[in-house]
DNA sequence: GCAGCAGACCGTAACGGTTCAGAAGCCGTT
DNA sequence: AACGGCTTCTGAACCGTTACGGTCTGCTGC
């Protein structure tokens, strides 16, 4: 471990190249373009560069020089740990950091809690793009992040105009597993959602704050939701939302608690996420509900301890939005107009969804 | 979003400053320090920098004058992707996010796949420190890192003189989880482990390998296991140790197999990690053996999964490990002795161990 | 004997900021 | 009138590198 010389300023490209008796370029060059120099030169320059402890050139001074800062910001605007708590977070991650990874470009975790409005950290970031994992729409940080003049992708929400977006049709795709449920007969549903804004509100939700939702993915499925419903005949008035703010099983576990304390007929709980839905399963099994023969429950998004339980639900290709993600953003050469990329999605109709009770096919045993 | 003009260069703080007809310096104060100009001029500055679409100062040639990168680099060597794999890096992460955040701090995960070994990206990176975790000792991205002239904090291994580090005891801690099984009756004992050098070795494992295994942990972990068995008149010979260069359920499982098939008599499966023994337990159960009155099958590592699997294991505070990391390096200040923090394991007899067949207590019911 | 050319190396000008030691102006004090 | 102190603003140095457009040397070919 070479490190430089105590008592003497670290050294750098000026000094070794006056140490050596050649021009800086030289130097640069030994480092960056071996053939515009002889390599008995070279070999020079390096060796000598060990021995001073040069360490090579300076990454921050070569980005502001080249304008290349070889890294991709992220951000997220959660608690940066939230990232590693949720399961969809970490495969879009995963899919991004593959993305990222080929282009052999590095990964720039923005802290951006949602606490302190601290938008510094996004101004302080040496990035060459942004990638915004569902934020909502009023938050500063991403307008922190627009201001910037660097390229950026949305991934989910929010669908801003100008930039580049990948995402699925949340509205489609939860209407397709909507009409399933209805065609399984149920007429008197619930439904547990995500956090619908960056007010905290653990609770049964107004149709007005359905419609201002500043999360476009929320809103987009409540609203697919409530489509489908009214197009079989159900008044969405009557149709109970529970919303949580933290996005956690015991917090689908609670708010299905809530919705069944107040609407004990229910025969299906619709969430919007896997995570809410399994939080609702194991709060129906604690209240002796069977699954799907008293309650059907179902999920959105396709996370692997979803399928695993056979949740019927909605797969999205989460892996592939982060690889998308990052594609685009490493893509992006001139400021065409801005590119939008929709992803496919699939029903999964598994062991939790069945018709309600009395509504049951008839059974004909062997 | 104004983005600047088109057609026109973008705005620096210098044309900004051209622009209001005062210096540099005042442009920068308007940003930095607010209470060396007046008011009016600082809003008149900030306004003046909407106009021309300034979008703040660089954070490139700030780090530059500032030797201030506000990021801290993640070294993994592993597919980038990896990371988001495992639940212990995970866990990892999430502890060294958070320690990031409260730092302000971003962290910025170089990209290092083992394949290509490209070594500059870790010398392209803009941080301030490195967090290096789990690597194997001659891995040529760790010496890139150790030359360059930051502070490092190695998490797990390798151990490096004169670097700070993280880690537990792997020795004793496995030692205490061996004695536990020796205590139950077991003498003929397998064991699964993870890589032990670069080089892909699924199987079987050499006196030899093990000795020279690149890995810190996996080597200390195994030595542990050794001198347990033993202590305790077991030679160590032979005892059958599995290899698996991929870390996950299905390779625990195939290497369960593995050692099944070739020592049947097996009464327990050591494995020094937690995933590798949760695929044992599919392996186990696939071949119609109880655990754990067939087979005893132990972890190491105590991830959510096992905890709930109530798998027999070494709970180590990964999280925690992960914040230490990142507060050992967000703390360095002059370049003292090299810092070293153990932090405290936990042996956890979940109800994947038992005695072996024939060496059950008798058993005296109610 | 000289034009032409390739290879090897170099000088200068950015890149976009921050910082520090003052200067200028103004006010109140002695 | 001289002085000190305060606020506000400035000039110049510096951070470490790479891009650009050269120059210089020596050799080939005729």
């Amino acid at each position: 471990m070479p490190r430089s010389t105590p008592g003497r300023r670290p050294a750098t490209l000026a000094s070794l190249a006056a140490e050596l008796g050649v021009s800086r370029t030289t130097v640069s060059n030994a480092y960056n373009r071996p053939d515009q120099l002889s390599p008995e030169l070279r070999k020079r320059v390096l060796d000598t560069a060990r021995v001073l402890g040069y360490p090579g050139p300076d990454p921050v001074a070569r980005s502001l020089r080249t304008r290349k800062a070889g890294a991709v910001g992220l951000l997220l605007t959660e608690n940066l740990s939230y990232a590693f708590r949720d399961p969809g977070a970490i495969e879009f991650l995963e899919g991004l950091a593959l993305a990222c990874e080929d282009a052999g470009q590095g990964l720039h975790l923005v802290p951006a809690s949602p606490e302190r409005e601290d938008v510094a950290s996004v101004h302080r970031a040496g990035v060459d793009g942004f990638v915004v994992y569902s934020v909502p729409e009023d938050d500063p940080h991403l307008a922190a992040v627009l201001e910037r003049p660097l390229p950026t992708v949305i991934a989910d929400q929010p669908r801003a105009a100008s930039v580049d977006h990948v995402g699925i049709d949340d509205h489609a795709a939860i209407q397709r597993l909507a009409r399933h449920v209805i065609e399984l007969g149920h007429k008197h549903v619930g439904v547990l959602c995500m956090r619908l804004g960056r007010d905290r509100n653990d609770g049964f939700v107004s149709l007005a704050r359905q419609h201002s939702a500043r999360y476009h993915v929320q809103r987009a499925r409540l609203a697919g939701l409530r489509d489908a419903f009214e197009a079989a005949g159900v008044d969405w008035n009557t149709v109970a939302v529970v919303e949580r703010f933290d996005h956690s099983l015991d917090d689908g576990a609670r708010a299905a608690g809530q919705l069944l304390d107040r609407d004990p007929q229910v025969t299906a709980i619709l969430c919007t996420s896997d995570l809410l839905a399994l939080g609702a399963l194991d709060e129906a099994s604690r209240r002796g509900l069977r699954v799907p023969q008293d309650l059907t429950v179902t999920g959105f998004d396709g996370i692997a301890e979803a399928l695993r339980t056979e949740l019927t639900t909605v797969r999205q290709p989460v892996l592939d939005k982060g690889r998308t993600a990052g594609e685009l953003l490493l893509s992006t050469k001139d400021p065409g107009r801005p590119r939008s990329v929709t992803l496919d999605t699939e029903l999964i109709t598994g062991k939790t969804s069945a018709g309600p009770r009395g509504y049951e096919e008839p059974w004909f045993g062997p």
